[in-house]
DNA sequence: CACCAGGCAAGTA
DNA sequence: TACTTGCATGGT
């Protein structure tokens, strides 16, 4: 399971090249980021991040005071902006309840603790929670999303309907260097979903990781 | 026109 | 525990 796992990261770095994830400017970005994306394409996710940015509203603060109807209509193009709002909102609660928005103080927690804390939030599942401790704190954490899941069961490494924690544990039990590949591999496997043969109807003859 | 995108919560059985 | 539904814009 070790070779095949790494294997597969090879070949996917050698076709791709690095990502560059997150892309964002600083750690806030990532979190808002990471809900705003929620079943969503990151472009219109991005979108609501730049509409954000450009009236200099991309701050804990800013956000957490602002009416709820305005947030909405500023994330508008994320889809679910309603929800999303709210959800948004309810994190900024408990940034500002349990760490006053400092990032120095919100690092210093350990991996299960945080995640644990997160998961709380309604809103934050476990795909947004682990988003936010690998990519925006530097969390050693496996981000299992869709794409990961069907593309280890068709290439046969989990069974089929395997649930979120059993496919983190393959990543996490089976790789070294934990920030830098968790890192690199999730973003590979979504571009490798993205652009390739993974997708809901596949034609996987191209498919990179095949004759593995 | 249909289908999908870097999910989650709440309801039902 | 396992399955279903609502949430919504924008690109292909």
């Amino acid at each position: 399971m070790k070779r095949k796992l790494n294997g597969f990261f090879q070949k996917l770095y050698s076709s791709f090249g690095r990502q560059y994830w997150w892309p964002a400017d600083s750690p806030f970005e990532v979190m808002v980021g990471a809900i705003l994306t929620q079943n969503t394409s990151w472009a219109n996710a991005e979108k609501a991040i730049l509409s954000l940015k450009k009236k200099k509203l991309l701050a804990p603060e800013k956000i957490f005071k602002m009416p709820l109807k305005k947030l909405a209509l500023l994330i508008k193009s994320a889809g679910y902006y309603n929800i999303k709002a709210r959800r948004l909102k309810n994190f900024l609660q408990f940034y500002f309840d349990n760490y006053n928005f400092n990032l120095e103080k919100i690092s210093q927690v350990d991996l299960l603790s945080l995640r644990r804390q997160l998961l709380t939030v309604n809103g934050i599942g476990q795909e947004t929670a682990d988003s936010i401790l690998l990519y925006a704190l530097n969390k050693p954490v496996f981000v299992v999303d869709s794409y990961t899941k069907r593309i280890l069961s068709r290439h046969r490494v989990v069974k089929e309907g395997a649930d979120y924690l059993e496919v983190q544990d393959i990543f996490m039990r089976n790789l070294k260097n934990k920030v830098r590949i968790f890192n690199e591999y999730h973003a590979l496997l979504v571009k490798l979903g993205k652009d390739y043969c993974l997708k809901k109807n596949p034609k996987c003859g191209e498919c990179p990781l095949d004759g593995q």
